[in-house]
DNA sequence: CTGAAAGCGCTAACAC
DNA sequence: GTGTTAGCGCTTTCAG
């Protein structure tokens, strides 16, 4: 038989003959506890390779120093550089980070944070599945006073922290560049319109086509999941309208590679012909001929950013909610800059 | 004040009337109890709105029902990949899923080590960072018997469960695809010498040299840290030898960026007059232009076997300890593709 | 400055 | 089929 078990703090004060409770506050430094003793604990302590079973303490503490983040995707560069910058944030902290996927699907959303407030999470940040969705399972984590911040996708009933980028000036501003090269009939290829970035994104769209006095043609618009596929189809459907666009807003950059790619491989010069221009910064779109002209969406930060807003919640500093809107940048590359400049 | 406590199943069973541990057996669908109250009990708990308690069922356990995953970086594609497979066995076994990233810091790695044991993790999935470290940390928790993973980059001296691409392999194929395309002087940025992977991409690399008869020359073998500055200056350097290289067989894939970049701005002709390969299949390789041959390491799938094993090994399922390897890829693209076949 | 005792919420051996 | 009891390891009042 293997002696498998744990030094426990009462294992240490029997060889010292002291008590637990002894124990406990010189290894939590309690004042309380002579500098002596204290030393002399932690001594053995480290000899014997005790370990403080944070289950224990986090039971008795009713807190679990956790806290949990969803994402819809993992392995997306925005999603995981939000990760990232969470984990920067909360390690320095001492907390610990779960993470879970809702492959953008309602239920398992559900299920995550189900799961996530049955192993008493600290608190929770959030971008919300892409599929529509009743959000009880969110308003139950405020109800019971668990801290919530929502980034990127957020409830908008939900009185909450939020982070979130300015994608309306972020569309408006890239919609106002394509018109400044020239390009006319811009189409736009939008993201759900359940979700509000997608609705700031159009509309930031169509207030610089309203601003410049273009006339808006709903038939310029299609709503779409944003995949690669949906992408491309999209693009190919535009291209045979009677009178077809001349620039493509993107809702993402994987659909503007769609339509970089698509367009490319018709024999079409970008950005003579056609301006292409998407959103959130993959790493790709700086490296694919012709770079794509996109919108920064700073993810480190904003994970950052939330764990410190979630963190500062759930140790009681903050007051008011606050929404936090991180102001974009809008970086132009070949794939619309026909005018050089 | 706010009622803010949770019910327990002492709260349920006092409304009852009967045990807690009545209730607890009947929440666990614990054929002991009959069929009538079980159905009771649980009609009552969701009416109040319980939610067990994992904290107290894991310390009453001694388990946590949580694995560990820590990366050197959470936001490259290979391991927010495998972290996704990872998640996806984890959250259908019923496990939550703890990250950490070790930003490729022995310091760090070993912190985290400490805190997800104190954390009593179940078991853990590691891919150990670049900076060199004794494995004092990991070989801790072989002593307490916590399952470990390794995937990637482990460590060959600790005996356990370990996933790996066939590093070898994929080094020898893609050097005998540049040969075949006619190339004679390869160079290789290889990365760090003391991680297992990268000596056997080297090895691979040597081998297919060896076997074409192709004379080694030492100074075409860089050694860097495959950053893509540190692969900038590599190719740099090389193509100011007296006898500069005319393929690169670069250790990962954003050095192979930063060689292709480098080279199309001097205005070399890829792959007519440089070949250049990558290693690991990041999405940018297959769109940048021209794309670059690569060996495909399915990071998701690494992921969901890792968790496989760890969970199999946590339930005491598994036998003895098995290295498995995972066949790689070649995917030949353009920068490597002179002869067109 | 230190100890005794109770309890966080849940489970399981043992009794009936 | 259900209840009693003890305890997982830690913290914290209350006493001294």
């Amino acid at each position: 038989m293997i002696k498998n078990s744990e030094p426990t703090i009462h294992d240490i004060a029997r060889v010292l003959s002291i008590s637990a409770s002894t124990v406990s506050r010189a290894l939590n430094d309690n004042s309380r506890i002579s500098l002596k003793t204290r030393d002399k604990i932690k001594a053995l302590a480290l000899e014997m390779g005790y370990r403080p079973n944070s289950l224990a303490s986090n039971l008795r503490n009713k807190k679990s120093k956790t806290i949990g983040i969803v994402v819809p995707l993992i392995n997306r560069y925005f999603f995981s550089s939000v990760i990232s910058g969470v984990e920067d944030v909360a390690f320095k902290s001492g907390f610990t980070v779960v993470i879970s996927q809702s492959s953008d699907l309602a239920q398992k959303e559900i299920e995550i944070v189900h799961s996530m407030f049955a192993n008493r999470v600290d608190g929770l940040i959030i971008s919300i599945a892409m599929e529509p969705n009743t959000s009880d399972h969110l308003k139950l984590l405020r109800k019971k006073h668990i801290p919530l911040v929502f980034f990127d996708r957020v409830v908008p009933e939900i009185e909450t922290d939020k982070i979130v980028v300015d994608d309306f000036d972020g569309a408006f501003r890239i919609t106002q560049h394509l018109i400044d090269q020239g390009y006319r009939r811009i189409a736009h290829l939008a993201g759900p319109q359940n979700l509000t970035s997608y609705i700031d994104r159009k509309n930031g769209y169509l207030e610089a086509l309203k601003k410049n006095e273009i006339t808006f043609d709903p038939s310029l618009i299609v709503s779409i999941r944003l995949t690669s596929e949906e992408g491309t189809q999209a693009v190919k459907q535009l291209m045979n309208l009677p009178q077809p666009p001349d620039a493509f807003f993107c809702g993402n950059d994987t659909t503007a590679l769609s339509a970089m790619i698509y367009l490319r491989d018709q024999g079409r010069r970008i950005p003579e012909d056609f301006g292409i221009v998407g959103f959130s910064n993959e790493p790709f779109s700086k490296v694919v001929t012709p770079s794509i002209t996109t919108i920064v969406q700073p993810g480190f930060e904003i994970g950052q950013k939330a764990a410190e807003l979630l963190i500062g919640r759930i140790e009681e500093r903050e007051q008011s909610f606050k929404t936090i809107i991180l102001p974009i940048e809008l970086i132009v590359r070949e794939s619309s800059n026909r005018r050089k400049n």
